[in-house]
DNA sequence: GAGGTGACTGCGA
DNA sequence: CTCGCAGCCACCT
């Protein structure tokens, strides 16, 4: 048995969120039973970059769709352009039609 | 073992 | 409308 990280199981998570679409810490948090933690969540996503495969981290944004950790992608630019690279619209350092794209791991993969 | 940190969230003023 | 405060918990030193 392998027991994952707190780190882990938020990874998968992301990894499995569908091109185009984005998603909350919270609704992560929410979906790994740490729901009144969605800090643990943008801490896990801190430690993202040293994680392989590589965690889609501009897919994760915070419950109003703006790009808070865009500065830890190097540049914050770049969070945005993974983002428009995938058809998502960023405007203002924030995710337009937020709530259209929106994915949520508790529902979707519930089903 | 204890303390500090943090890519968040919700509510009150 | 904007601003601030408190709660939350895993990981690192």
């Amino acid at each position: 048995m392998e027991k994952l990280s707190f780190y882990d199981q938020v990874y998968q998570v992301v990894r499995l969120i569908p091109n185009g679409r984005v998603t909350s810490y919270g609704a992560i948090a929410s979906y790994l039973g740490t729901k009144g933690s969605s800090r643990m969540v943008g801490y896990a996503m801190n430690a993202a970059h040293t994680a392989y495969p590589p965690v889609p981290a501009q897919r994760v944004v915070n419950r109003n769709g703006l790009l808070t950790g865009k500065f830890h992608f190097g540049t914050e630019d770049l969070m945005q352009q993974l983002l428009e690279n995938e058809g998502i619209k960023v405007e203002n350092d924030k995710v337009t039609d937020f709530k259209k794209i929106f994915w949520d791991p508790a529902i979707e993969l519930e089903l």
